[in-house]
DNA sequence: ACATGTGAAAGTATTCACAGCC
DNA sequence: GGCTGTGAATACTTTCACATGT
């Protein structure tokens, strides 16, 4: 029994979540299913099914109390604990993400680089000192990483992430912009600019010869 | 009309598109919806569906010749011809996209960069000479630039993509993680990994608590 | 009066299964 | 035999509309 929750639900919730920060910080204490979907370009009876899979967090005639709303969408996402997280490949991509805290976020860490370039091994980047890929099993049972940030050149992603499955890795986040084969059990979310891009072409290309 | 092809079937294209590139490099020539399903984990008959939304390309009892069917790609994607692309915001990340060639692909290029940091304005990175954020008008005219490109802190990427709208672009690549709104008419996509991370954690949760 | 939560209805997307062809 | 292209069938999502509650 995966979930019977619809994939797109999930990813709906993180968007809600964001909303319910910016509210926070405007000081806003209630919120509608109304009020989110103007926001969201949604509408309100779609968040209201979406959030109806995981309870009743509303109050009729009012709406959402924002402050317990964001607690409890927390907790179902599982942001109520760190996370930590593996960077693989530390080549220019890599040490972007790592340099330019592309992940700045309280609830990932990253605690451990890997390359298998033996240039960069042994050399420090941003505070961490870049390890041999071999080392990744080890690594992940003694430091307790869950999540994997697959970051090397595209001729190679299908190898490190091979790797990183056969080191029981079930959450990886590919940079590479490339094709990569993962078991059905593996969760990859693919964070490539370049298919953005593309589907906007399309768009675009139709506008101008309609 | 704006479209009666799916969206999903739009977001797949480039994934085909990408199979495609690989099977090209490994020199193959002619590929089935069979195993471009294997390598997508999609079913093949998903693949002949979406490709009939355009037209017939396949030959029966053989399969697609990837060379053509690859072309046929590019044309529907628009990506037969480069796109000028511009890049709002110049701090960390922006300079990350520029330094470390995040987006090099043939097909777009970044010809104009802008901020509103007096001290980043008339800075030279990577080339580019950082123009005034009031100058995006006049550029996008003079240069063609299509597609913007936000990579401007939270705090203020509506005020930078409101920005962009006036200027009559059409399509955004939101690399702020904070939420914005457009009008309908105006395509945004959003490159945010804390997104993908967070539903990754979802999953991941429900794994060690069955 | 206003807004939630939810079955039922409408609308989309995916998969099946087979005719037609190489 | 193998594979495409596609109407029909199935499965999934979203939207509607209203009973229920504040």
């Amino acid at each position: 029994m995966a979930s019977q929750i619809p994939d797109v639900v999930i990813f709906r919730l993180p968007l809600y979540l964001r909303i319910l920060t910016l509210l926070t910080e405007e000081n806003a204490e209630v919120v509608s299913s109304q009020e989110l979907g103007a926001r969201l370009w949604m509408t309100p009876a779609q968040i209201r099914k979406d959030l109806s899979y995981f309870g009743k967090f509303g109050k009729q005639g009012k709406g959402y109390n924002i402050a317990q709303l964001r607690e409890e969408l927390r907790q179902i996402l599982g942001l109520n604990r760190e996370w930590c997280v593996a960077l693989i490949g530390v080549g220019r991509l890599g040490k972007a993400i790592l340099d330019y805290g592309m992940l700045a976020l309280r609830e990932f860490n990253i605690v451990a680089a890997f390359d298998i370039d033996p240039h960069q091994i042994g050399r420090n980047v941003s505070g961490l000192m870049i390890q041999d890929l071999a080392e990744l099993a080890d690594t992940v049972k003694s430091q307790g990483i869950e999540i994997c940030i697959v970051a090397v050149p595209p001729s190679q992603v299908q190898r490190a992430i091979d790797c990183v499955v056969d080191c029981g890795i079930k959450a990886i986040l590919n940079y590479a912009p490339a094709a990569a084969r993962v078991p059905k059990d593996v969760r990859m979310q693919e964070v490539d600019p370049t298919l953005a891009l593309q589907t906007m072409t399309y768009h675009l290309k139709s506008l101008s010869s309609p």
